[in-house]
RNA sequence: GGACAGGUGGCCGAGUGGUUAAAGGCAGCAGACUGUAAAUCUGCCCGCGUGAGCGUACGCUGGUUCGAAUCCAGCCCUGUCCA
């Protein structure tokens, strides 16, 4: 079972990628065989992808390593249905417009992962706007909803979830699985795409997709899911202290990015390392085996590599020293900064840089003794920041105010 | 179209005329302890104001009342069952 004879399987397996697959020996044997093109839908619900997706991400960039083809699947035309997975209730729906100003958005980070191109492993990225927006509704039922009946369909775990829970699900939802299994169709004969991997809550929408594939062509494609990455406390992996660990470096700059790997905990550096970095195992065996306040290294490491792959090599090693002097007590460069103007207070600094949402809340912070300027507790709300001056709010969050 | 049950703060969920900015839980923030970890303990957790206080808030609109999340009417939305 774990003998695999395939460098993709194996690469997934020994760096923790593989929860379920749908016929591991054949996939096995397929991918010795030849370049296996595979492929990963992502939604285009906000102008940027999350660490939640990162896994996936990694995935693809593992197929292209062990030689394969990546296809990254934009849901142009799903993201306008709604995946119901995961979600006790439907979100808003999102015009067309602003799905195509998030792909537009998104699509920019794959580049730091993938090698794009022609040539036969090199990824590719299509969008199922360009086959779902132009489906007609009669044929599309015909030939490809006869293939789906409403008895499987409701024990699904998205449906279910929200059947039990006697809150809605619409139609329009309801058709998502569909959609998907389609996609895995027409990429099949667009791509010759074997194979659909994705979060193990996708696990059901894959198998629609095989199936399908089955009964319509013939053909035998694979699907293979990642396990749910939690935190070792299990916790939903992806929170800093300003929300949600974007990727897109408009969203969340760097030295954040940085900070949420450094700030992993000491179970999880092991796995995170080999999921999310290209280091060699046996250096992550070593990093991982560190004990005590020693594996503050390995997370250092983690989270250099880690930024270095999305952000850079300069901006990782910026965000390293930066950390390194704020911990120390100084300053470094990259820290987030608000200029002297809008920082008349103590007050105005805290919220302008986004430490906290409402003045009410820095004030309470000042009461609790969470505020620092240069590493010196203020208590007083009337006072008055200089240009340089080092801001603190809390352990973890700090600015630096500059001139004008 | 009909009957019944529902719509409360980021989420879950109490509350059925005043002591309710609204119990409790989760999530979140901070402090202590540490190693920028975890666990634990403590405080905070709608906004504005130094403050008394003010403004918003319990699906929407109107009404009853000194006073409504709580009562009444109409509407919107959801669920279950029936047609």
């Amino acid at each position: 079972m774990t003998d695999y004879q395939s460098d993709l399987l194996r690469l997934l397996l020994e760096r923790g990628y593989i929860h379920q697959i749908t016929d591991a020996e054949a996939l096995d044997a397929l991918a010795v065989k030849q370049v296996v093109p595979g492929y990963i839908g992502f939604d285009a619900t906000a102008p940027s992808l999350h660490v939640g997706s990162l896994v996936q991400i990694m995935m693809l960039r593992r197929m292209q390593q062990a030689g394969h083809k990546p296809i990254v699947l934009m849901g142009g035309g799903t993201t306008k249905v709604g995946d119901p997975s995961g979600k006790d209730e439907s979100r808003k729906l999102l015009t067309g417009e602003d799905i195509d100003a998030n792909i537009a958005s998104i699509r920019r980070v794959f580049g730091h992962f993938l090698t794009f191109g022609d040539g036969p492993t090199d990824a590719v990225m299509v969008n199922n706007a360009d086959w779902l927006d132009t489906l007609e509704y009669v044929p599309f039922l015909r030939d490809i909803g006869r293939h789906f009946t409403i008895n499987r369909m409701l024990t699904f775990e998205s449906v279910k979830l929200r059947l039990d829970r006697e809150q809605p699900l619409t139609f329009l939802e309801f058709n998502y699985m569909i959609l998907q299994a389609y996609d895995f169709l027409e990429l099949s004969r667009r791509e010759a795409c074997r194979l659909q991997m994705g979060g193990s809550d996708q696990w059901g929408n894959i198998v629609n997709g095989i199936e399908l594939s089955r009964r319509v062509e013939g053909t035998e494609v694979f699907g293979l899911t990642t396990p749910l990455i939690t935190t070792a406390d299990g916790g939903k992996m992806g929170k800093t202290a300003k929300g949600a660990v974007w990727l897109n470096e408009d969203a969340l700059p760097a030295y954040d990015y940085w900070q949420f790997w450094r700030n992993t905990q000491d179970a999880d550096v092991g796995r995170f390392l080999r999921l999310f970095t290209d280091l060699p195992l046996d250096e992550v065996a070593r990093l991982e085996a560190l004990e005590g306040s020693e594996i503050n290294e390995a997370k250092k490491v983690l989270a250099n590599e880690a930024t270095a792959m999305l952000h850079g090599r300069d901006a990782a090693s910026a965000a390293a020293d930066t950390a390194a002097a704020t911990f120390a007590g100084g300053t470094g460069e990259d820290l987030p900064s608000v200029p002297l103007s809008q920082a008349p207070n103590i007050i105005a600094a805290n919220t302008a840089l986004g430490f906290a949402t409402s003045n009410k809340e820095v004030k309470r912070k000042l009461e609790e003794g969470a505020i620092r300027v240069n590493d010196e507790v203020v208590r007083d709300a009337s006072y008055a920041p200089k240009a340089g001056d080092k801001i603190s709010f809390g352990k973890k969050k700090h600015g630096i105010v500059t001139e004008g």
